[in-house]
DNA sequence: CTGAAAGCGCTTACAG
DNA sequence: CTGAAAGCGCTTACAG
């Protein structure tokens, strides 16, 4: 397949000195006359030489390789952050592998193991839940890791999010401004500490404008893609039905457009609707989805700027976590003055 | 940061046997007495013994790493492809390098040359040009590499593709007998081979139905997001405006929505559109964009199946081209009866 | 079925 | 500024 590629030892014998020299040479250490530096560089080029760098890597424990494991790829939301820790990892020269977990903690356990093996730097991990054995072990090791949108309990570790608490709080608070009383919720799992915390701003918003939490209202799902359609069901099935209602991520909101049209309920003069991580297609100009903006290209690229850090060890008891600031987007599907002229 | 790690020379040592013979009892290459295989493999596990993947490559020369290489990974059709490509590679237990080239051909250079230093298996690129002197090294020397969505002028190499000629004649086709008769295109980059054969099947389909091709009807943008919104200004400031557009991808559709959006001109009543790719946005009940599937994540399983094979290298003189059918997806953005009554 | 030898292509750690 | 030695943790290719 390949011809040769030659080796440091080969550019040494045509430079006729040892390869010690020629890989400080061409890996710039200084420690090495100009001149031969120079005569080197210019043979290796002739030579067409390129190090391996699995050898490197196997001698000097760093393989410039950094694992990205999120629930799965193929989801705006998680191939935004990858463009965003690929972008910031390619700056030091790092590579990055991805794994889709589709949320199972099996998967995520195989990966992390698998990937040990094979002695990448480090992990951003986007899909762990509150407790996850593996990952604490891991934190607790001090070995390289950064949370990226979602928190560990009790807090352990590195990790970069937003304030999904105040994002929650601010859509419910922005429903309640526009007249609405009676809000539903469509929530994914407990397990992740972005629905448990989102969950929450609904219910401080709620309490702080005295209105009351029925759970008849909050319908918790799974990660489901259906989770939305089959909340926005529920939640327009029942006789008291809400006249607004909180899609705890974009793509639930998507499922509750469809059982909205089905139903022949329109969005947003019979019902209210917000989502949550302003993804792409909530900005068009058919949809318009009230949401919150959750930056995952920026938590991208801190996330891999912190564990560049971490994995350097600049710092000793290294811990770095940044909280961003969620941004309410308010759109037209849950418009103030169009619900009022239908009231 | 780690304690030990333990490594096949411990397990020989505590086993009381050589290290080949404790590497042969790990990868189950047979020819090891069952007994003292399992005595192996039971040591082994007490002391949590994981195999040094970069010394196993060192010297095999198989990274099991492969490099994917597309325009942008947070991009839904090419983030669909990833997920294809990574759930085939995991059945092998090989894993995925990501890179983005922006379509810059620079960029591709440089990440081609620094994933062969990496020593990675084999390459799938998703960003080529139909002229791309690198990768037709690549290929002529006989590399493992596989295009998928793209070809190589003369197609050279392997790949996966989808019929983009028939495709967009297909497309044309139904604008055609909605009772169109100006029919407007906005395409990317000519150097690409998807944007010059959808332009083909849209000629062929114009002439075939002895319709006239104006040039002022076709607008040839680049990859650029905006060319979708630029395109259909375009095509809407002509005096004798088109009463269809045919978007060559659905990214552009999106820009096509907000610039009839901003003239107060609708779709379908006004104008049809019709797009490429059927992304995940264009099924939402408020969109209805008509389009043509492009089967993305098998894209992306077939052109890693592919890879493998030629990996392998169980075949010589290697290769396999594979078009995949395009299919029709009707939806009301071009609706035949909305438009009638309109008329 | 088992092992001793050699080596993958580099870098680390010393010496000079 | 330069080099000889040793070794990273495995597997390949022989021998027995």
């Amino acid at each position: 397949m390949k011809n040769k590629a030659p080796t440091l030892k080969e550019i040494a014998k045509a430079a006729d000195v040892s390869s010690m020299t020629v890989s400080r040479a061409l890996n710039r250490d200084g420690g090495v006359r100009e001149e031969t530096r120079k005569r080197i560089v210019k043979i290796a080029e002739k030579l067409n030489y390129h190090p391996n760098r699995i050898a490197r890597a196997l001698v000097s424990k760093r393989s410039n390789l950094v694992s990205l494991i999120v629930p799965d790829i193929k989801n705006q939301f998680f191939a935004e952050l990858a463009r965003g820790i690929e972008d910031k990892a390619r700056e030091y020269g790092i590579h990055v592998i991805y794994s889709s977990s589709d949320n199972k903690p099996e998967n995520l356990k195989n990966y992390i193991r698998y990937m040990m093996e094979m002695g990448v730097d480090g992990f951003i991990l986007a899909s762990v839940r509150l407790r996850e054995p593996i990952v604490e072990e891991l934190v607790q090791q001090r070995f390289p890791v950064v949370l990226v949108n979602r928190k560990l309990s009790g807090e352990k570790g590195n990790y970069v999010v937003i304030d999904n608490f105040k994002g929650a709080y601010m859509i419910t608070e922005h429903l309640i401004k526009c007249g609405n009383r009676k809000i539903g919720i469509i929530m994914g799992s407990s397990e992740m500490s972005t629905a448990r915390e989102r969950m929450g701003g609904y219910r401080k918003a709620l309490s702080d404008y005295s209105l009351p939490l029925k759970k008849e209202y909050v319908f918790q799902g799974t990660f489901a893609r259906d989770t939305g359609y089959k909340g926005a069901k529920r939640l327009l099935a029942l006789k008291d039905r809400p006249d607004a209602i909180f899609a705890g991520s974009d793509h639930f909101a998507l499922g509750v457009f469809d059982a909205t049209y089905e139903a022949g309920i329109k969005i947003p003069e019979d019902i209210a609707l917000a989502g949550f991580d302003d993804t792409e297609f909530s900005a068009h100009t058919r949809i318009g989805l009230t949401t919150v903006s959750q930056r995952k290209y920026e938590m991208g690229s801190m996330g891999f700027q912190i564990l560049f850090r971490f994995i350097e060890g600049e710092e000793k008891d290294f811990v770095n976590r940044i909280v961003l600031e969620p941004r309410l987007i308010i759109r037209k599907s849950c418009g103030y003055s169009m619900r009022k002229n239908n009231k």
